[in-house]
DNA sequence: ACCATGTTTTGAACGCGTTCAAGAGATCGT
DNA sequence: ACGATCTCTTGAACGCGTTCAAAACATGGT
């Protein structure tokens, strides 16, 4: 279509130009950890890469693309993390307490500044938003990561919800993250406090749904996330 | 403590102050509705006011104080609606599903520009955040409206859930609020869909909470609500 | 070797939110 | 009337994210 270049594209890329890119990625992500998001500025980025501001912004549309590097070590470090949780523990509470544990461990040298991430969660047009469907990669395989979460353990559930307990783990995992980035509390005490005590919760629950009285609802849930998605 | 002059705290303004105040804001919320947030600039604001740019600033600490404005009115807007569907509801689902409503109406006018409100918004730092200390007023008259869900209404669910209630049902309400962000459907027609459906699924679901079986997990949440209260 | 075409790099310049030192009015005790 | 002390107003200046025209460099075809 068009012939103008796409950094951003992987495909289009030289091996020069890549080196560039981890270059300006590092510099950011160990200036954020340093000095926050707000206090490090576009310029100190260049520099720490050792490039211009205007080569930076040729490989980074803006300062918030460079959250999208986060992001994607994030999930390939609490994907990592998972490994490890998911062939430790056999129970279905263990194995969702245990991935969400260890996504706040993993995010915890962030906290300080990772509420300025948020701001791109709720603005609905931003790439950057977990919702979007530039992030649709990271968040299917976030996803599939809780969808391990159920196979690999001996939860009984509604049948029913099988297919769409993942997704709505996956949302859970985005209400903790909400949660977390609100927290103030050393280490994320707080957050840590939810996560240990939601899971079992959340055990507890999903066995509840095989009751004939509790079915119904159940079923409404199901039948209203499906009807979502169609509309 | 301070001598230093607070323009944000009413009973230390004067009859002009209190004049110069308001005409800023009226030409903020103005100009936000015709051009947008973005690009609605502060210097415009304070041109559309009749004031200096350093004047606004008197006033307002920043550009997002603004828009506190701008919550104020819907806040104020959507309980009126409310009233309304309190009055004439008498059924619990009715009730809830009616004030879930009367907000996306309240609020359709703005849906265009409440993504970049949003935006700002969900930073935790920030004062337009809904969980900030800031918007403390706001959040307590909005959980209040949904206690009032719950009071006059038929509904029989486990005691120990009455008092949580309402702030879990305001935290539907955010949830119902951050789809409709992201909701690009004509006239909102999901997130009208799915309030619609949300309310009479709540109400089943709370009326299962006094089932036996049921308790344990409900006790468990009560008890965990508590206690990330208390730390 | 030479041009054409694409890719990468540069730094000056722009616009905006925000700050601040300085001054203009208002109010009040004497 | 007159300082003293608040309250209010001003616009220049700063820092930062972002843009852009132009240059440097690379590659390939002839």
């Amino acid at each position: 279509m068009t012939a103008v270049p796409d950094p951003a594209n992987p495909a289009s890329r030289s091996a020069k130009g890549e080196a560039t890119r981890q270059a300006i990625v590092d510099a950011a992500l160990r200036l954020f950890r340093e000095g926050g998001y707000d206090r490090t500025t576009m310029r100190s980025i260049a520099d720490e890469a050792g490039v211009s501001l205007g080569n930076a912004y040729y490989y980074f549309g803006s300062k918030e693309h460079l959250v999208q590097a986060f992001y994607d070590q994030m999930q390939v470090l609490h994907a990592e993390a998972a490994e490890e949780v998911l062939a430790r523990e056999t129970g279905f509470a263990e194995r969702l307490g245990g991935l969400l544990q260890a996504w706040v461990d993993v995010a915890e040298p962030y906290h300080a500044f990772a509420g300025k991430f948020f701001k791109n969660a709720a603005e609905p047009t931003s790439p950057l938003s977990p919702f979007s469907t530039e992030s649709e990669p990271a968040r299917r395989a976030s996803i599939a990561l809780f969808a391990r979460v159920l196979d690999g353990s001996d939860l009984k559930l509604a049948p029913a919800l099988r297919s769409e307990l993942p997704e709505l783990l996956w949302l859970l995992h985005m209400g903790v993250v909400l949660f977390w980035v609100h927290d103030r509390s050393e280490g994320q005490r707080r957050t840590r406090m939810l996560v240990g005590r939601v899971a079992p919760l959340v055990d507890k629950l999903a066995r509840l749904t095989r009751l004939p009285v509790v079915r119904g609802v159940v079923n409404d849930l199901v039948d209203l996330l499906a009807d979502l998605r169609k509309s």
